[in-house]
RNA sequence: GGCGGUGUAGCUCAGUCGGUCAGAGCAUGCGGCUCAUAUCCGCAGUGUCCGGGGUUCAAAUCCCUGCACCGCCA
């Protein structure tokens, strides 16, 4: 730990399941979770960070069988695919936990075998309809015309024994948990959904699926002719991935401060299954679970049919991952559904990317090249103007943490944007390039330009969740000695951080402007 | 069908407790600067706050109602 810290942090994603090609859903959980580790640990917080796969059911089955491999070698070739992608989006994850692994395995069965000596499991024989494709059992009244009410495929009548977890005895406390707690569901239109959800009665929930239907999964303990219900099995991923059952401190230090980030497809299973199972096991449900909304894509829904979906590493290769992490998190406000188009985007890199902060960072350091030969000057006495320029760092610093603590990302990003603005605004208003024409006025020169690059020391601090690399990039251009991850919110961001005398180095652009015309043609 | 939500500038949206709340950004037009990636800065708009009714000294805000759209459940 930190010697420093503030306390501990846990955040994490869905585990993706691994039959799924990347797409810019799975990328922009991960982002986001990725940016608020990384905020909180510049504030000081121990923050870990988990995110997997999930590798078990009757899709990775088929597939695999299909191929004619087995399903352990079929999903490690898949799992690469977000692994190399996290890695290509600068992910700082802390782990990465498949459910195939043993570590996870043991869990969920040591799970399964503790509800079931404690009577929270039990058999009884199951009689529906089932759909194979989407892996789901339906009642009578589910169906739409005979068919899968999801897909709209054909079912088929089924009628065996399972496990069953008694979900339904939680219900009222679940309740009571979700009014008590107003930020354990969020946005609260999510919450409100579910408590909408919760005054019809609960059911039990299936646990087990007969090894004669499915044998990819993990073997229930006390029935050796069954597999753990995919969902059931995923879900622990939250718990086995820091170690539940090890004994270990980390495990009791981070699960009360859990925060799971999710999209809105999958709230019922994580506050409605989820902390049932927990409370069943005797753990706490997670702080907070947060739903954010979907992309469509160029106003049109993505779907496989339609073609149209987007491909993160694609949009690495046109755009750069610190543009596409900038623009997924400014876009919408998390918890909306958002609208990716290449104009927006295109649009988002050239007005604040490039002609704000891009030419604001070029703009500054050609100046100190110019007129001080590339040496940070040292600042003298401030006027008025230069007050009101620090004042602005220091406000957007009180706001801050507030919005990141609501994942208010887009908020924070408008926030962090007013000292750019003002830092443009000022070096207007100051005129460098007409001080520099008078050898009296090299003081005032000094301060006006050490004051501009500070408002940038301070941005690349703030912008560095964000945008690791660009911060790093600005951070060592404007002559900063050590790392830029080693730095701590509270102390750095004080003014006066950036040293008289160091070199900055040339500035080459941030984000090179991109011509419109090129990118519709190219894309 | 039940529950919940949304409707504000050309676009995307913010508007907390009813009282400088008619706002921001983008887009558009005009002007200024020349350090900078043709970038930056300033100024200027345009509004049936979805329609109708009500409460109130006062309503974008609260209540009723109609319409449209969205979400969850069925």
């Amino acid at each position: 730990m930190h010697p420093k810290s503030k306390g501990a942090f846990y955040i994490t994603t869905p585990i993706y399941y691994v039959n799924d090609v990347p797409h810019i859903g799975h990328a922009y959980t991960t982002i986001a979770a990725d940016i608020l580790t990384r905020f909180k640990r510049l504030e000081g917080y121990q923050a870990f960070f988990l995110t997997g796969t999930d590798e078990h059911g009757q899709k990775v089955e088929k597939a695999a069988q299909e191929r004619g491999i087995d399903p352990k070698a079929h999903c490690d070739e898949m799992v690469k695919r977000f692994e190399s992608l996290w890695q290509r989006f600068n992910i700082s994850n802390n782990d990465f936990i498949r459910t195939t692994e043993v570590r996870h395995k043991k869990v969920v069965q040591k799970i399964l075998q503790d509800l079931y000596d404690r009577g929270e499991i039990y058999q009884d024989s199951y009689e529906g309809w089932y759909c194979v494709p989407c892996e789901r059992f339906w009642t009578e009244k589910d169906l739409i015309e005979g068919k899968c009410p999801d897909c709209l495929r054909e079912v088929v009548e089924i009628s065996e024994k399972n496990y069953f977890f008694r979900m339904s005895k939680y219900q009222s406390w679940l309740i009571e948990h979700i009014e008590k707690n107003d930020r354990f569901i969020l946005p609260s239109s999510r919450r409100n959904e579910i408590l909408g959800f919760l005054q019809r009665p609960l059911e039990d929930l299936c646990i087990s699926r007969p090894k004669k239907r499915l044998r990819w999964g993990i073997e229930i303990p006390f029935d050796t002719d069954y597999v753990t219900y995919v969902w059931f099995d995923a879900l622990i991923n939250y718990v086995s991935g820091i170690g539940y059952g090890s004994g270990e401190n980390s495990f009791s230090n981070l699960w009360p401060q859990a925060i799971h980030l999710i999209g809105k497809d999958i709230l019922t299973t994580h506050t409605v299954y989820w902390p049932t199972m927990l409370n069943g096991i005797g753990l706490t449900p997670p702080k907070m679970v947060f739903a954010h909304g979907w992309w469509t894509v160029e106003g049109k829904k993505m779907s496989k049919s339609l073609q149209n979906v987007v491909e993160p590493n694609r949009l690495i290769d046109t755009y750069g991952v610190d543009a596409v992490r900038y623009f997924l998190m400014r876009e919408v406000s998390f918890g909306m559904d958002g609208d990716f188009s290449h104009s927006a985007m295109v649009h988002r890199i050239n007005s604040d990317l490039a002609n704000d902060l891009g030419n604001l960072f070029s703009r500054a350091l050609s100046m100190v090249i110019r007129y001080f030969d590339g040496n940070i000057p040292t600042p003298s006495s401030l006027k008025e103007i230069d007050q009101r320029l620090q004042e602005v760092s220091v406000k957007v610093l009180t706001q801050l943490p507030q919005q990141m603590n609501d994942l208010s990302f887009n908020k924070a990003l408008t926030t962090l944007w007013e000292i750019v603005s003002a830092s443009n605004k000022y070096v207007d208003e100051t005129a460098p390039w007409s001080l520099a024409k008078e050898e009296k006025d090299q003081p005032r020169l000094s301060t006006v330009l050490y004051q501009t690059l500070e408002s940038l020391r301070i941005i690349a601090l703030l912008l560095a969740p964000f945008m690791p690399s660009t911060a790093e990039k600005m951070w060592s251009q404007l002559g900063m000695e050590g790392s830029l991850w080693e730095q701590n919110l509270e102390e750095n961001v004080k003014w006066g951080g950036l040293k008289p005398g160091r070199r900055v180095a040339k500035p080459t652009p941030l984000f090179p402007r991109i011509d419109p015309t090129k990118i519709e043609k190219g894309i």
